[in-house]
DNA sequence: CCAAACTTGTTTCATTTGTAACCATTGAAA
DNA sequence: TTTCAATGGTTACAAATGAAACAAGTTTGG
């Protein structure tokens, strides 16, 4: 049987990873835009405080499993919101070296008015959407995630 | 008719932002290995090297937008890749600030020794995707794109 | 023709990030 | 016990990034 070689390119507008990245870039860009304007806030301090403010009390650990995000960065994230007093460490009893996060009031408050703003956007996003796409979306995304599971 | 408040939570692990973005990083740290590793390449400059493998001869700008990089990324990797003696630039005649970059024999080599790494490591994620599956990716990165656009 | 506005690409500076080293504490093994 | 590895979290340092200022060249409109 008679194979022909691939040309040697590599077309970077439909490659995979380069579409997630340059999709994925763009959306959190836009999105930061709302708690940049709002709050000033950076992504790591937007995650913490979303983590925080869904799951009530978390160790850092917690927060960097639960968001994705290196604990370095989870630190930093943590000091700032501690700064602006929007979040309190209170030191476990057991294990001296944990410490469990939780919101002030001054931080519940920013978060419950994040909320709204983050799933209008969402929501904004997928209204441009058909059924048929909006699933294909959530498909991709979840058997991606689990491929590259697997993959490592 | 009776309707109830939305509870004020945001759940992090579902918001589309969130997931798309871990999913994005996920994958191109994945895939970041193979340049970094076989080339001690950054991104910018894989897509720099990629951007003309492809197109041959390209200006700043025009990598530019082809790759979604800033300026100053573009910059900066083909000042490394030049310094690597990976491309060469020529002025243009007619308007002298700007310049053709193009790849070097060496530049070309590099490129053609990454682009079967490149596509199979991509077939390899999509290899644990159905038929399906890989439809839905393509098609909902590709509704999403245009919903963006649509939302700027 | 000339000044003002704009474009291409580089550089400077401040901020963000990741890696590695680090400190303090805990758990496990000898 | 004492020691040694592992864990939670912070810090120091170097590299990557983005915004803004910049130089050099080009275009436009009087």
């Amino acid at each position: 049987m008679v194979r022909f070689m691939e040309p040697p390119i590599l077309e970077l507008e439909s490659f995979l990873p380069y579409r997630l990245y340059r999709l994925a870039d763009a959306v959190s860009r836009e999105f930061s835009r709302i708690y940049k304007e709002r709050h000033g806030l950076t992504r790591p301090e937007w995650r913490t405080l979303s983590g925080l403010g869904q799951r009530g009390t978390m160790t850092a650990t917690e927060l960097g499993e639960q968001s994705a995000m290196h604990k370095t960065k989870v630190s930093r994230a943590v000091a700032e919101l501690e700064r602006r007093r929007w979040l309190t460490r209170t030191p476990d009893e057991k294990d001296r070296r944990v410490e469990h996060l939780a919101l002030t009031k001054a931080g519940v408050a920013a978060y419950r008015e994040m909320v709204p703003l983050a799933k209008a956007f969402e929501e904004e996003l997928l209204a441009r959407l058909s059924e048929e796409e909006r699933e294909a979306v959530v498909g991709g995304v979840t058997a991606l995630e689990e491929a590259l599971e697997e993959m490592s």
